[in-house]
DNA sequence: CGAGCCGTTGAGGGGATTCAAGCTCAGTGG
DNA sequence: CCACTGAGCTTGAATCCCCTCAACGGCTCG
């Protein structure tokens, strides 16, 4: 059982490195502006939100917010990776998803729920934290929130269903290649894509770290894969195209 | 290749057998009243979309809706089960998540988007199909609609984490027992189950249908499952919850 | 009755786990 | 400076669990 048992509730966390200032110019001119939660609401709402928005940055394994805690406030991811996971009850953790840049995290705080997964870093983020009741008041107003709540609803939805259909089902050899391609993706168009350690690879497929090892070393071998340092690493896009296809043709 | 693939669109599906009248009574002495999508309704609201609601009953394996299909329908589910599955690049389907009376299926038709996944009917079934049109008017009124709706994404999402992180990791043996009270759960209190086939058991738990069938034969003997007809049997929840129990003394 | 679907059971092989040892690398402190 | 440490990665050998292939039996239906 690791130490970060002890941070039960996301405003103490020690990890936690809040400004405490918003910047004035943050939300108008935010990178992840035109696919952020506020894209449809009013300059005049915008203003009237800021203050309350508050940024947050966390170390890589830093928790946002843990299962079981009913907190009172949402998040945007605004840079990095977050995975989604959860304790079986032999205290064994299992990801069940991970979120990106844009994408909205904790969700059934607006619901009045406790969250129903530990959120962690993977990278180190920023986040936007929201006060849900800030998000309940813009909502219940006239301008559209709701149903962009719910398509945030859905893209969350669509996202743990896929990751179940891709990513839990078929050899090491398919689920690895089908992580990768699902981190390039999340990745920017760059071609460098975040890299976990193996024991998260084990964690996200239900592999042991032996045989994700195992895996990445052929993927690299194969010219698929090239590390780098800091979990960075670029993948030959046509290489890890083909490797897939590959799956199929056999059988 | 399933013949089913021949069924485009959910409305001309040959399997249904819509009964075309709507039933006054209906809503309002609904079984799944309390749990439905409308509980929160006043009754002028629920007068004005009764006559566009209608009742669809499906056989097993009848099509609810289809992936990739643009619907424009929510359906409640009144009684049986649904699963949600899709298949994979070499044709294989894979389950992603099951629903039970009182769940909202489709509603990403909501936002105008196609639907995620393929729902068929495990069960013969028995659902309210809601025209999607209708309930984005009724939740822009006031009365709590877009809360609800919110309410069941949440729980869909939930569910469908639940089942990534519970049945798709672990020896065979811990993923049927799993299953099994999963079952439990989606069934009334009376212990009766419904037991899939072989071949869904194992797309629901990336299984051979060869190694579910050894599971379940294994239970049956321990005194754990015992079965009757039309895929029904009756779980005994003690021996179930010892078996889960020393699944985990043994690790 | 034969065809097809579904479930059962066996034998054999293969892929993942388990157990174990050794490696690199960063941080620490003698 | 360098041994020491611990975390993470790699690799090997043996085991085991699940898959594959196969045959068979019960059942329903045309």
């Amino acid at each position: 059982m690791p130490v970060d048992v002890l941070r039960t509730i996301d405003v103490s966390c020690p990890h936690r490195l809040a400004t405490g200032r918003p910047d004035a110019a943050l939300c108008a001119n935010c990178a992840i502006r035109h696919s952020a939660l506020f894209k449809t609401l009013d300059p005049a709402s915008l203003d009237r939100m800021r203050p309350h928005v508050e940024t947050v940055r966390l170390p890589v394994d830093g928790a946002v917010f843990q299962r079981g805690v009913k907190g009172s406030a949402v998040y945007t991811l605004r840079s990095g990776l977050v995975r989604f996971e959860r304790l079986d009850e032999r205290g064994l953790s299992r990801i069940v998803r991970l979120a990106g840049p844009g994408e909205l995290l904790g969700q059934e705080s607006l619901l009045d729920r406790a969250y129903v997964d530990d959120a962690r870093a993977c990278t180190p983020v920023e986040l936007c934290r929201i006060p849900s009741g800030l998000v309940q008041t813009l909502a219940s107003e006239p301008g559209g929130m709701p149903r962009e709540l719910m398509a945030r609803w859905q893209d969350a939805l669509d996202a743990a269903q896929t990751w179940t259909a891709e990513l839990t089902c078929g050899p090491a050899r398919a689920r690895v290649l089908k992580l990768l391609a699902h981190l390039g993706h999340l990745a920017g168009p760059d071609g460098k894509v975040w890299l976990p350690r193996l024991h998260d690879i084990g964690n996200m497929l239900d592999l042991t770290l032996e045989t994700a090892s195992r895996q990445i070393s052929a993927l690299r071998k194969e010219g698929v894969l090239r590390r780098h340092p800091l979990r960075s690493a670029s993948i030959d896009p046509v290489a890890l195209q083909a490797a897939l296809r590959k799956l199929n043709d056999a059988a």
